[in-house]
DNA sequence: ACCATTTAGTTTGACGTTCAACTAAGATCG
DNA sequence: CGATCTTAGTTGAACGTCAAACTAAATGGT
């Protein structure tokens, strides 16, 4: 964002303002859910990748990376990490191209199945996720803006709503 | 999204399993909750721009639509939208540029200051921004994957995160 | 064995978001 | 009045996300 003095209000309790007086009272606490998510999601991804920045990385990028640093071989194959990250095959297509750039991942062919690639994190990717993950936990994840009470709440409640959703079991 | 069987598990518990495991204690509850919220944000936008997708429109441009049908008179500066949406000026140029296209709003000259464009609503923008809204508030809004109290948790709790990010007030 | 189907990745194109750089016009002040 | 901010929008580049189309390789049924 750029130039950002803080409203005097809340958009969002605005909106649902908006939204009873339009008589639509049902669906304003689902508007506003939508909404908050939305901004919020903004948010936190503008810090995290603000943290991550200096560092040459993505939210995005990191995340492949610790998934591929968590991995006990350190090699996944890519369509492995579309399923556990919950993004498009596109998707990883394009963070490892760039993560293979920096030479911090490197692409294998697998030994018996010609069709898939292994994405295989390097020494000097496991020492860059190592600092990415300190950078943000002291920098954003040790404190996020809420009580701890409310995060466990709304990370409850939010995954609820995922497996509603058909994201797991 | 495309090749979508459910995980057997869900990915965020494990993500705060491996960082547990570490020994980053202390940032797990951040980290689930910048995750959780990732997700969702996902999901939920998925959601939202699939029931907006026959009407011709995304989320992004049904939210100027609607805060350009609120506003009385119609018509807000660029910059007014940016604010109240809190996104950057170059998105709400991008925004109104394919509104534009599609007819259901203006560019007109603000009246005095030579800088600014208003944003003017058509006949057609406020009849599909009715349509669009109809259709979210069945397709998406009125149910959003978990009950009341637990929307009304989540949305306080992430108002509050807003404001100590400074947001508003 | 062989042809049809499924699966894994990549490529291309559309959208949205941001930042940085740039243009134009109003506001300030000596 | 003129030089210098400051503000409003636009443009272009970089990233991320997805869907659709395409290639290549494995599977399966007859």
């Amino acid at each position: 964002m750029s130039s950002r003095r803080p409203l005097s209000f809340d958009p969002i309790a605005e909106a649902v303002e908006n939204w009873r007086n339009a008589g639509w009272d049902a669906a304003a606490p689902g508007m506003a859910l939508v909404t908050s998510v939305m901004r919020t999601h903004q948010i936190l991804l503008a810090g995290v990748d603000a943290t991550l920045a200096p560092l040459g990385l993505t939210f995005a990028r990191f995340e492949v990376l610790m998934l591929l640093d968590f991995s006990r071989s350190g090699r996944l194959p890519m369509g492995k990490i579309g399923q556990r990250l919950q993004v498009h095959p596109a998707s990883v297509t394009n963070a490892i191209d760039r993560l293979e750039r920096d030479g911090l991942v490197a692409r294998r062919p697998h030994p018996t199945d010609g069709r898939t690639t292994l994405a295989a994190i390097t020494k000097d990717g496991r020492r860059l996720a190592r600092r990415a993950a300190r950078a943000l936990n002291s920098g954003v994840f040790d404190d996020v803006g809420i009580d701890g009470a409310q995060v466990d709440q709304v990370v409850a409640a939010l995954a609820q709503l995922r497996h509603n959703a058909g994201d797991f079991e």
